[in-house]
DNA sequence: TGTACATCAGTGAACGCGCGTTCACTGATGTAC
DNA sequence: TGTACATCAGTGAACGCGCGTTCACTGATGTAC
């Protein structure tokens, strides 16, 4: 039997007919599972339901994914890849803009693409799904659009727009409180910038969750409209404009 | 047949004890219910299961609960009550204080209620369950918090803490965004003000959802601290202080 | 280019388990006179 | 205070459905010589 991963190491386009038709199965795979999550959630995601869907025996599943978690994994790297992707392009398309436009496109990339795929945003960042433990593999997709953020944190400063003289530091217990995340941020970066990029992080995924999960719902009318507004305070209020703090 | 809920309209304390033992059963159903909650999420909340475990029939429990959904309908009720009983107990312990005192008290009611029940915190934040809409009776009770906040904010200009002088108004978009909000809460508030309160509560349940669901995990070393700090600094930063803007 | 063997994909039956909900029924509790 | 009747709680069997995973097997595709 084989290891249901990929048949050699790292192959960059499949070759023989068998390999094309894998990879092929596999993404209807992932297709058909994207459409059950979207119907029914995560307790929905059935590997029967798909294998009936494709006309194929439940066993046959198995040969592309170890099991049920296996897929699921699968789900939620996609999904943070797609994330990452969204965001980066948006930023990309005015990266020599200011900080402040970067940051807006990257909140815009963000929230269309939730809004475009909400089962998988929600797959992502709603719910930890009960017994299941996320691999290491997610992380680095994960990591992607913090690192964005880290990214424009740094060029902040590197342009001038950030002066650490006009910021005290935040408490002792805050700097500590930070020890994980300062392994994988610019060491350059002063601790009080790096708080007013997390509270962005925060603000951002608290903002698109409170919509996708409907607690905006009889509250605010044009979503879209206030979450312009609302990202661009958040631009004011951190300092990522360059102006005022 | 009964209808499965309160016997004879509203009465405040059980008599007879027939009644009794039946409000009893009920909250003996919903504690067992929180802790498969607590064990499997959403999806592993099972009437057959929650029967096993009190030794009954499970046909026993639709005298209790119409079907599932009137029972996750019950807890959803009981959570948001709750959350907003923690929230506004702890921000009576010092209402005459300061609004930012007060803001901070409710953060931190807010905070330690959903660490201390995170499986309650997140039926009510987390993923919206699939296939369940949530009835009329859970919009008071998760109106609360929000109406805390709201009180908040009529107070700050009340207590000339906020000046609308000193804040133009948002553009009409937003005015109009926010005509659905504007229905719960004091007319005298301006929309500028308004959207503070809704940043405000956005960035309180963004940041607590982040650590409950994990995505503090490797970021944020000691999450009280952190949190405690963000919420400060969110108080500064959205004038909740009375003072900087 | 053709053959021999190894690899792999897919099958279908089976294991062992779960669930919500309905229904006719029994026996206990409450109520009215 | 005692009896007659209505209400209600709980039972247990049944309906009809779902699931993940394993395993021995067949037949097709790929590889080495």
């Amino acid at each position: 039997m084989t290891e249901p991963t990929a048949p050699s190491a790292a192959r960059t386009a499949p070759r023989t007919a068998r390999e094309r038709v894998r990879s092929e199965l596999t993404s209807e795979i992932k297709t058909i599972a994207l459409t059950q999550l979207a119907e029914g959630g995560a307790s929905a995601l059935s590997l029967r339901g798909i294998a009936r869907e494709m006309g194929m025996a439940s066993s046959a599943l198995f040969r592309y994914f170890r099991n049920r978690d296996a897929l699921l994994t699968a789900l939620i790297v996609d999904g943070y890849t797609a994330l990452a992707v969204a965001a980066e392009t948006a930023e990309a398309a005015i990266h020599t803009g200011s900080v402040e436009d970067r940051w807006l496109a990257i909140c815009h990339g963000v929230r269309e693409w939730a809004v475009a795929h909400p089962a998988q945003y929600t797959l992502i960042f709603g719910s930890p799904i009960p017994g299941y433990a996320a691999p290491q593999d997610t992380i680095g997709p994960a990591s992607r659009v913090p690192l964005l953020l880290g990214a424009l944190l740094a060029d902040l400063m590197a342009g001038g727009g950030y002066d650490p003289a006009d910021h005290p530091a935040p408490s002792p217990a805050v700097e500590r409180a930070l020890e994980p995340v300062r392994t994988t941020v610019p060491p350059a970066i002063p601790a009080d910038l790096l708080v007013r990029g997390l509270m962005a992080w925060t603000y951002l995924f608290g903002a698109v969750s409170f919509e996708l999960f409907g607690h905006r719902h009889d509250v605010i009318g044009d979503y879209a409209a206030f979450f312009d507004h609302e990202v661009s305070r958040v631009a004011v209020l951190l300092g990522l404009t360059g102006r005022a703090a």
